[in-house]
DNA sequence: CAAAATTAATTAATCGATTGATTAACTTTT
DNA sequence: AAAAGTTAATCAATCGATTAATTAATTTTG
């Protein structure tokens, strides 16, 4: 067999990331995550100091593995119609491949007494903020956008995947006419998630 | 002095309903709650039951609050265009009044392990979603709306009301640059979200 | 109308359960 | 044997809820 230390602490990492994503982080206790992860309460403070640190390494993987995703697209000497869609398309597989931590960011954001918490969360989701904002002002600049409300349009952006991951039961209800907790994010929802995008860009940003 | 039995009850009610909002269901404590209405931690069970029924008894106060707010507008012999322009501006309205109800709505609605808050508020919101659904495929079957992905277009709908809300340290960051706790939603910006949605509509519905 | 009886409202104290975390002992690895 | 990994048992703190007792308000009765 290999490492199975490390096995077990990808185990919880794995199994909570999953319950923080589906009851929230106060409702999630650290004895259901030992217990899920078959491992012992203990090793979840040895490995990761407690509770909120189990929860911030979860938020450090997910920095560490989308570190590098980013910084790409604004560099290439494209049109900004082109950087728009592109940054759509790898948005949009981003969030399906790693829609439960976005959820649980988005569960806990806004709770005022998890400072430390929040900050974490926010600076990660500015980065992808920042960029669009970017290409947006930068295809104002040129001529090649339209004058816009920007703020909102962004907000209209991730608000449309925050209902859609955050708000799945109401998403569900309108997509699938079902509140079951079946999978949503299907291949032909995320394929007209971007098709939707991107015509939502156009359309506002033609001239 | 007036019916000074009811002003307990409804300070009971007014401080969970801010708490809940602030902190979410799990990390707002009955004797939190208790301490900030200046009243017994017992008066809490004793008039809801307990921190459910005093959950439910918010959600019952702003459905019985908004029970006929919604039934008018479809009634009315205008157009497609107007019936959605009417729409909006009673939302967002109503929004800007209870976002605090519909901030705490939204947390707990994905959590699983709450099962009759969940069908509570889905009940609830779904009103809206029907609303609107029928206004759109009516439009499109007389021909007055092009043909859309309905259902992603009334997701970017919902979905950026609840970035503003329940993502407010980012809509915060987005808008005004700093993370803030400082009340968003501003006349300006309530002015500014309708006319953004006006335009989404029109931009995606017109032929 | 006033005394008595009943109900409603309110309080302080405390219940059992659960929480996150820690300890000390034990086992495995290096 | 030193270090890292692992376990069962347990800690103090806090949770929501309840209890028994007390006061206030209302209704019934004489």
């Amino acid at each position: 067999m290999g490492d199975e230390k490390l096995d077990k602490r990808n185990s919880i990492l794995e199994v909570a990331e999953e319950l923080f994503s589906e009851l929230g982080f106060d409702a999630t206790t650290t004895r259901l995550i030992a217990k899920k992860a078959d491992v012992n309460i203990a090793m979840l403070n040895y490995y990761f100091g407690g509770k909120e640190g189990l929860y911030l390494a979860i938020l450090e993987k997910h920095i560490a593995a989308n570190h590098s995703r980013l910084q790409t697209i604004n560099s290439d000497n494209i049109s900004s119609f082109d950087k728009l869609n592109k940054f759509i398309d790898g948005y949009v597989d981003h969030m399906q491949r790693s829609c439960a931590v976005q959820k649980l960011m988005y569960m806990e954001m806004s709770i005022s007494i998890r400072n430390r918490i929040s900050e974490h969360i926010v600076g990660m989701l500015s980065k992808n903020l920042i960029e669009i904002k970017k290409i947006i002002s930068d295809g104002v600049a040129n001529g090649s956008f339209a004058q816009v409300d920007a703020e909102m349009l962004i907000a209209s952006m991730f608000g449309t995947k925050v209902y859609l991951i955050n708000a799945s039961p109401m998403a569900s209800l309108l997509f699938k006419g079902s509140t079951d907790a079946q999978e949503l994010l299907t291949d032909d929802v995320v394929q007209r998630l971007k098709d939707h995008y991107k015509k939502m860009f156009k359309l506002y940003l033609s001239k």
